[in-house]
RNA sequence: GUCCCCAUCGUCUAGCCUGGCCUAGGACACCGGCCUUUCACGCCGGCGACAGGGGUUCGAAUCCCCUUGGGGACGCCA
């Protein structure tokens, strides 16, 4: 027996792995490092008609991209039905449990019922005293107390005290044999001696429920701590209507895992002004009760400069790496590493996703042309002369040495006596197609000599037919 | 509707527990300026909040109460 901290993620594969629910497994996974405990994967699949494996993998894809390692499971609740079913025959025997023939419909009635007398919409546990066995179409419920209080002490809201009559006879194994959730989550996270359990904050009402649970079955109650929601602009719950929800969304979108984590981070949780942080920080510093009691907005222009400051400082050769997918996506010849990590250098200030680079960049990996209106804007005659010298200088310059393709610039405009800034957008639309574009020494040296001079002297044929 | 929870700039937050150092600090966004071959980056500056009302106190963003506003939960989903 030991006392070392034991949390978990528990995560129902009936949709791809969220904001929120990364979150909350992000502040788990970041407790038990902390802590020098141990994070486990849990995987809450007794809902057989909306959980499939598939979505399993895609969690355990986005968990793994973000980082966020686990010391044991994935187990998946399905493989133990038996074990929970020999609880709820346990409960049954105590007579804490009891059959149910209420359908549905009965259900719905007795709920309209109530909310209409403005009480409580729960089940009434009519079936209690009717001492029913097995049966088709009965469910198992739970013989929640009666009268009393049910309260704990929640690491982040404090305490929270509910009325025992608020609380419904829920059930517990379904018509169908399966186990629900709140019998489930309580036992496995008993079996499993967790500790800690941090969860949403959806999830505070189910609370005392569990507890009732924990005690009928004589288990120890573990320690809470409900997380706040994260909540799209118009502070209603996040959904697919405030844009994307998906981990791995964002990931296609050319954002960066520890972008997401140091965003993720920082909802409802701060360490004084700090708003940066390594994995390695945040080990040391994250602790539940520093995390706040009130719920935040997603806020995607913050998370997008996030990713920006990642993209401006991270290693450009992992850069360059993740850009491939992007490139290959867009069906573009791949060039060599080399190549992508200076695309990388050369855009990363100006781009604030990997996809941003790919759009921005794409004279880069295509051959371009200019919209008519700009080369009729830029490649005037009058430039001819000029435009005529910069090719010449620069073709019998050696690329390989930035201060010579410099050095042929400054020769130019000494001849002409004329500022830079006269050729510098004209050069710009001739070798990016556009009038933004990065600077223009790093795109001719990142270009090289025969993409640079091709594209320079097209446009020089445009200034002598005009 | 009933129950639970929450409340500092538009947003994320520091400060609140252990009242005075707060004419409330930082960040994103926005607006100016500087730098400059475009655009960015960077730097400098600006705008901008203690929801309201009562208390307690010499003194309240900080403690208490009420109101209001917001969120969540009320399922044979998790």
């Amino acid at each position: 027996m030991s006392t070392d901290v034991r949390t978990r993620f528990a995560p129902s594969p009936t949709g791809y792995l969220h904001i929120g629910g990364a979150r909350t497994a992000l502040f788990s996974w970041l407790y038990a490092r902390h802590t020098g405990g141990k994070f486990i994967l849990r995987i809450e699949d007794t809902d057989a008609q909306r959980s499939s494996q598939e979505l399993s993998e895609e969690i355990l894809k986005a968990m793994q991209w973000l980082g966020l390692d686990w010391d044991e499971g994935p187990f998946y609740q399905s493989d133990n039905i038996e074990l929970y079913k020999s609880y709820v025959n346990k409960l049954l025997e105590q007579g804490q449990a009891y059959w149910c023939e209420c359908s549905p419909e009965d259900l719905k009635n007795i709920r309209e019922q109530a909310q209409s007398e403005g009480r409580k919409p729960k089940y009434d546990g009519s079936c209690r005293k009717k001492g029913l066995g097995p049966g088709p179409g009965r469910v198992v419920r739970f013989a929640a107390p009666q009268g009393g209080l049910t309260s704990f002490e929640d690491l982040i809201k404090g305490h929270i005290a509910v009325d025992n009559d608020e609380l419904d006879d829920l059930v517990l194994l379904r018509s169908d044999g399966m186990p629900t959730y709140n019998l489930t989550v309580v036992i496995d996270d008993a079996e499993m001696n967790i500790t800690h359990v941090i969860r949403g904050d959806d999830h505070v009402n189910n609370t005392p429920k569990q507890i009732q649970i924990y005690q009928a079955l004589g288990l120890d109650v573990p320690i809470f701590a409900h997380v706040p929601m994260i909540l799209g602009s118009d502070k209603t719950r996040l959904s697919k209507r405030h844009g994307a929800t998906s981990v791995m969304a964002y990931k296609d979108m050319g954002y960066l895992p520890e972008a997401m984590v140091n965003y993720l981070v920082r909802l409802s949780w701060s360490h004084g002004d700090q708003e940066i942080f390594t994995p390695e920080e945040l080990i040391d510093l994250f602790d539940i009760k520093d995390v706040g009691r009130s719920a935040a907005v997603f806020n995607p222009e913050k998370f997008l400069w996030l990713n920006h400051h990642y993209i401006k400082n991270g290693d450009s050769k992992r850069l360059a790496a993740l850009l491939k997918d992007f490139v290959e996506k867009q069906d573009y010849p791949v060039p060599d590493d080399v190549y992508l990590e200076q695309v990388v250098i050369d855009v990363r200030e100006r781009t604030k996703t990997l996809a941003d680079m790919i759009d921005f960049g794409e004279f880069y990996f295509r051959e371009i042309e200019a919209p008519a209106e700009l080369q009729l804007k830029f490649f005037t005659p009058e430039l001819k002369e000029i435009m005529q010298m910069v090719v010449e200088k620069l073709f019998s310059v050696d690329f390989s040495d930035k201060e010579q393709v410099e050095q042929a610039f400054v020769s130019v405009l000494e001849s002409f006596d004329i500022k830079f800034k006269k050729i510098a957008q004209p050069i710009r639309v001739a070798l990016t197609g556009k009038t933004v574009s990065p600077g223009l020494f790093e795109i001719i040296m990142t270009l090289g000599k025969d993409t640079t001079l091709r594209r320079l002297r097209r446009a020089l044929e445009y200034m002598k037919e005009v």
